[in-house]
DNA sequence: CGCAATGTTGAACAAGGTCAACTGTGGTGG
DNA sequence: CCACCACAGTTGACCTTGTTCAACATTGCG
């Protein structure tokens, strides 16, 4: 598992308790600690844009419908990270969902205190600024590959980007456990094309099984899947 | 066509000709004016980063390859569109490149003055920042589409926000001569099948044709195609 | 005038999505 | 404690969509 960061997102936001672990009145008006069973939604598309949040403990899926069945997961955020940023600009709306895949603890700070934090705090609108730059080059990188790269790609894409976001267990495994569900549609694929590929990764030994834990085995092999032309 | 702007994606950014078009001793020395030829290269993928660039005349678009063969075009970007912003960050070399589709004039800043500008311009700042979450909203968006959005739908997403940004001529025709290939490369498919799909509009008369130009005549029938179920 | 680039069309093929049936599993109430 | 049900997981067969390949037409440009 990937040890704990030292702050969030916006190292020295100044906001959450990771970044600004001391009481402080000043601030403590405006922060609320919010907690979430497994499952439940924190916001939805459409809905009004009134704050932000940033993940003191458990984990998020941040993802987008299409139609009532299918969805596109954007990202996941854990421990350090920042979401709900997406509803900036003239947009009062959020463009996407969230919804808590773990129990969650988060942090939520109301949207005029945030701006007034931005507007003092030079650097932290810097950070901030990087931040969604370095989210779209992600977010286009992704869009090439959904454009371009074959299912198989994809998958291994995915699982690629889960591991180095939650990091390995002492086993071996990706520590976060998605049902397959979540993993097809991180992929951007269905339901039963992300088994029939896990199975044959699981033949090829590229990949092992533990439940629905998935541990990488072969990466170099992996990892050539990706640059593949089809 | 559409009306030419004010000033540049980012008003009152007191660096290119159209928001400061005065001279400006001090912000002359770093703002260079540069001109490319149709089909020329201004940068790609891979390339470092030195400056950021504002339209002062022509188009540019935007695009990411895969292999050597396709591509994806991520934007096109006209008159007072700012590019070259991916590259900000921890990354320094760009994550995209840029070519001219029509004789171009561009404002380059080079870095260090650009930071610097931000620096001492919180309003500047703010609006870069929501510039790029307006981008990354419908990178986002784009994503989805492309995860699950048939290709019709995504050819007709392709025009409609073409239409969007270079507007409509007096006879009604959207704003931008493309090649067909490179339409394809905005829809996110290939060159063929944007061919039958262009047909089968033109026959079904939602679309008129003149030339490789492409107007658009039943805009309610287009939409809903965006909407369907597979 | 000829060559290169771009456009046009048909046919074959394959990836992957859909549907349907079946299996395991865990929870719940009798 | 077991029978039942609901639901996630699993698999196979089929079929649609859209890509690929290949051949040919047209445009444009030196």
């Amino acid at each position: 598992m990937k040890q704990n960061k030292a702050g969030c997102d916006l190292k020295s936001c100044f906001l959450c308790q990771l970044c600004q672990p001391e009481w402080n009145p000043a601030i403590a008006a405006y922060r609320k600690t919010l907690s979430y069973k497994k499952g439940e939604v924190i916001f939805k598309e459409g809905d009004l844009v009134k704050g932000i949040f940033f993940v003191y403990n458990g984990i998020v899926k941040v993802h987008k419908q299409w139609g009532t069945e299918k969805e596109l997961i954007i990202r996941f955020a854990r421990q350090g990270d920042v979401f709900g940023h997406r509803g900036f600009g003239k947009e009062t709306y959020y463009p996407i969902s969230a919804t808590a895949l773990e129990p969650l603890t988060v942090c939520y700070i109301d949207i005029p205190f945030f701006l007034t934090t931005l507007k003092m705090n030079y650097d932290f609108i810097f950070k901030l600024m990087s931040f969604y730059a370095a989210e779209l080059q992600e977010s286009e990188r992704n869009m090439r590959n959904l454009a371009h790269m074959p299912v198989k790609g994809r998958i291994v894409n995915a699982l690629l980007r889960l591991q180095e976001k939650f990091g390995v267990t002492s086993e071996g495994f990706i520590g976060i456990t998605l049902s397959r569900q979540d993993l097809a549609s991180y992929a951007g694929t269905t339901y039963e094309t992300v088994f029939r590929i896990i199975n044959e990764f699981v033949e090829d030994n590229l990949i092992k099984l533990s439940g629905k834990d998935i541990g990488i085995v072969n990466m170099p092999k992996l990892e050539q899947l990706i640059e593949e032309q089809p």
